[in-house]
DNA sequence: CCGACAACCTGACGGC
DNA sequence: TGCCGTCAGGTTGTCG
């Protein structure tokens, strides 16, 4: 589930519940997922104080009164729990705040990685030291594209999957993007002009941003029976709709690249 | 640098 | 009903 607007929406879910509450209770329930957990983990996070969250690319951020932040990624199929009934299959990580609320870290499929890192030598950190832009950002733009992408010869979509080019996207996004743009997947990265890497530029903006708001409304119901968070309605224009119309009439194709799915319409995506 | 592929895991789904 | 193959929103590493 979670690329960028996924985090940024499960991220605003979790700030009221956490923001300046103490950790009364830290469990974690495995010793790791992708990576093992930090050793300390409990006894650095219990009794601290949450002092904000905040994202950077896909990961998770809680930073605590202790100069610690606590950074999660959700890989395929993380998720957190709010105030669950009870502990289930794949709860991994439990975090308990002085009013009682519960927020719970659930991963099947174990991709995901919780880390414990300095708030201070947070963009130091490995993980994100070599990071791209945020593609919200004010430094994500054509001209920064344009020379990122300047001699690449490898194609557009395996060029904005990459974390060191533009930080946040996904398959899901990086389709999408592509067909509001008008641009074939498959088009050599380096081959692309300016004009239409603007193009992409706004395209991928507006994607994420209809995402984030899509997140966003539905966060009014965060706190369901169910208690999950991590609700998004599909409003995708090509990803999983392999076979049904374009909106130029065209059918949308899906096509492996490389073990991943692409999703265009070779009418609308031509070069 | 590039492309292809495997590995890490579990669950959902379609076909038979 | 059940078994089996396929696929899934990510990341990392290897090999040619």
């Amino acid at each position: 589930m979670p690329e960028l607007p996924e985090v940024e929406t499960i991220v605003r879910g979790l700030a009221p519940m956490l923001e300046g509450r103490r950790l009364v209770r830290v469990e974690a329930r495995r010793a790791d997922l992708r990576r093992a957990f930090p050793a300390d983990l409990r006894q650095r996070l219990t009794g601290a104080r949450v002092t904000g969250l905040g994202r950077r690319a896909k990961y998770g951020l809680i930073d605590t009164d202790r100069g610690d932040t606590l950074v999660f990624h959700l890989g395929m199929s993380g998720r957190w729990r709010i105030d669950p009934e009870a502990l289930g299959p794949h709860d991994h990580l439990l975090l308990e705040t002085d009013e009682g609320r519960r927020a719970v870290l659930n991963d099947p499929r174990r991709f995901g990685s919780v880390d414990l890192v300095a708030t201070a030598a947070l963009p130091q950190w490995e993980a994100l030291a070599r990071m791209g832009p945020e593609p919200l950002g004010a430094e994500f733009d054509a001209a920064y594209l344009l020379r990122a992408l300047e001699g690449r010869s490898a194609p557009i979509k395996a060029m904005l999957l990459d974390q060191r080019i533009v930080a946040g996207l996904g398959n899901i996004y990086v389709c999408e993007a592509l067909h509001l743009a008008g641009i074939a997947p498959s088009r050599a990265a380096g081959r692309i002009s300016r004009p239409r890497l603007e193009r992409l530029v706004e395209a991928i903006r507006a994607v994420l941003a209809a995402a984030i708001e899509a997140g966003g409304s539905s966060l009014r119901d965060y706190a369901r029976p169910s208690g999950e968070l991590g609700y998004f309605s599909k409003q995708w224009r090509v990803y999983g709709r392999e076979g049904e119309a374009c909106t130029c009439g065209g059918p949308i194709r899906r096509r492996n690249d490389s073990g991943r799915s692409t999703f265009f319409c070779p009418r609308c995506q031509r070069s």
